[in-house]
DNA sequence: CATTCACTTTTGATCGTTCAAATTCATTTA
DNA sequence: TAAATGAATTTGAACGATCAAAAGTGAATG
């Protein structure tokens, strides 16, 4: 056993063919059950593995996804990316796929990438992060009929048409049950803290602060009870500043960065008591300040992603059935919204 | 042109044979040179790339190499990973090389998947983080002579004889400059916030506090003056209660995310005053609220990584020369260490 | 008893590249 | 002039798997 066992080494060993061996591992259904038997219990002996690279040769399939690895803006949110990613890789793994990383600063530049990527190294598929509204890269990939599945909408004027497939967390539910459950606890003036009106993202986590309001508040307080501002804890904080100048006594955000800029001022406004603030994303900071957040199922995200792509790799040949598309619910984690930060702990 | 270019296509194309356009690819120097000349225009002409595939099927090779992703526990500190990894993804994409992710829960599982993914994905290599005294991953990839270096030192007793190659952020370095900046702003009782002694780059990092401080203080106060606490931002703050009931004024931080406490527990202390706190990594966080910090050349890690990566796989066969070893400066980043969360933002 | 059939196994060709060993042809050397 | 040298190019044989088609079983069918 010098060198590493291949089919034929497995064969010879077996007295059988090549072939057979490779069908108890492709098409077990095609072999006697007793040689397959046989087969399988020298595989495990001998620690036979199929060699990818020929594999991957004859099939052209290389079981393995592209994914694009932005330049990192803020390591705040960004934090549930890692997350998106593990869990995505971890799924994969699962089914035998892994996933090959590659840098892109821009979208242009990822579309480059998927032609060096998709020839050199024979990717099966992508799957997109990122998306927004007259996104290039799920067009081209459409049109070389490459699979790919993305998590977050095309926002699209109807995103339920899309016809590729996707994987998005429902914002505006996320914001809608903060923004109740700070009705719940009294509020009337609740702001929104987001982003400027450009970003699709940001709409949809407005509105969803809207539709909890609208019956509570006149259009016009509604209006002065929102502000959008660039993502960051100092933008956060200024923008709280100015809801807190137009009445709000509790304010919603559509991020974490944001609500802890938010938090502070609120406390700095009333001091003792706890700030009626919602962050979004639910990361680690957070969670460490004891802030509320919404938070992001990217676990289920990346299982549903890793579905629907194994669906678009291993399903038949001719799927006429649409796109999938899975919107999932946020989950409002309550915490006091204080924590350390306000209140020096005693050892 | 139905389908893809091959070193066939262009051969007959050229009316060579597939082996001289495929020496002009990869043995220039043997190719006439007027030849070489019209092998690459239609090379280029033609769009052809070499197939991964059957190069990998030949060689043994695949250009990648793996990566473990550890399950993300603070997003705080997480966030370099994030850099670094990115950073990584960049330069080794600048040489042809790509990374592959897999996910493992304990260097034992890492281990396991070492032999699959060399076995199923041909990898030429690993680059290993999160090394520690005892690690068995070294030992394991040593032993089967697969290539790879470690963002890490090994912290055996003589890191420096080392057989297999790191690269390395001096940590001492970096506490050692953070406290000499306090010092000559006129602190004295400056204390050390860090983990417990069990965590070598922590004892690491504390080192450089106490070497910048063994002049200035007794031993015995340089003891009270030194805690060791999880990480996390409650646990910064509790840690900081102690140094400030031992007489600091100032803390030098082992992470962002104890600094973070600590921060609030110094500007609760002394209210009005800028804390006179430094953490390490230098995270989005950290910037976000002004707060000093030991930024790690996570960037520089990375190309110093990749460099000695493409020395391995590309290098002559025989290399004797001992394996190289990288510590590299950190650079003190220094802020208000106030910021937002201090005081509020006007409009 | 020959034919058909289903089931199982085998054979030959192929994927696209690189290695190792020819082959060609012009030029230098003995 | 024959042989040796050298540069440039070509040929045959892998690498290890899968596809497509053929071939070998034995049982069921007419």
């Amino acid at each position: 056993m010098a060198s590493r066992p291949t089919l034929v080494s497995v064969a010879a060993q077996l007295g059988l063919s090549r072939q057979t061996v490779s069908n108890a591992i492709n098409a077990p259904e095609r072999v006697n059950p007793e040689t397959l038997k046989r087969v399988r219990e020298v595989i495990a002996a001998s620690g036979y593995r199929p060699n990818a690279a020929a594999r991957q040769l004859r099939t052209r399939r290389s079981r393995n996804l592209g994914f694009r690895l932005f330049p990192t803006v803020d390591g705040i949110n960004g934090a549930i990316m890692d997350r998106f990613l593990h869990s995505l890789t971890e799924n994969l793994q699962l089914h035998g796929y892994r996933m090959t990383l590659f840098a892109a600063s821009s979208d242009r530049a990822e579309i480059d990438s998927y032609g060096e990527l998709l020839e050199t190294a024979d990717l099966d598929g992508f799957i997109l992060t990122g998306t927004h509204h007259g996104d290039e890269r799920g067009r081209w990939l459409m049109e070389r009929e490459v699979p790919f599945v993305a998590f977050g909408r095309p926002w699209s004027t109807d995103d339920s048409g899309c016809p590729y497939p996707w994987v998005d967390v429902d914002g505006r539910a996320g914001t809608a049950e903060a923004t109740a459950d700070l009705l719940g606890r009294g509020h009337r003036r609740i702001g929104f803290l987001g982003w400027p009106e450009s970003s699709e993202v940001g709409a949809n986590r407005r509105s969803g602060w809207e539709a909890a309001l609208s019956g509570v508040l006149a259009p016009g307080e509604l209006k002065s009870l929102s502000v959008g501002v660039p993502d960051g804890i100092r933008d956060g904080a200024a923008g709280a500043l100015k809801l807190l100048a137009n009445g709000a006594t509790a304010i919603v955000c559509a991020s974490d960065s944001l609500a802890l800029g938010a938090s502070e001022q609120l406390r700095t406004a009333s001091p003792g008591v706890p700030p009626a603030v919602i962050g979004f994303d639910d990361t680690p900071v957070a969670a460490a300040v004891g802030m509320s957040s919404v938070a992001q199922p990217v676990e289920e995200a990346a299982r549903h992603i890793v579905k629907i792509m194994r669906g678009l790799l291993e399903g038949p040949a001719e799927r006429s059935e649409p796109a999938a598309h899975v919107l999932l619910a946020p989950r409002l984690v309550l915490r006091d919204s204080g924590g350390p930060l306000a209140t020096p702990i005693a050892l």
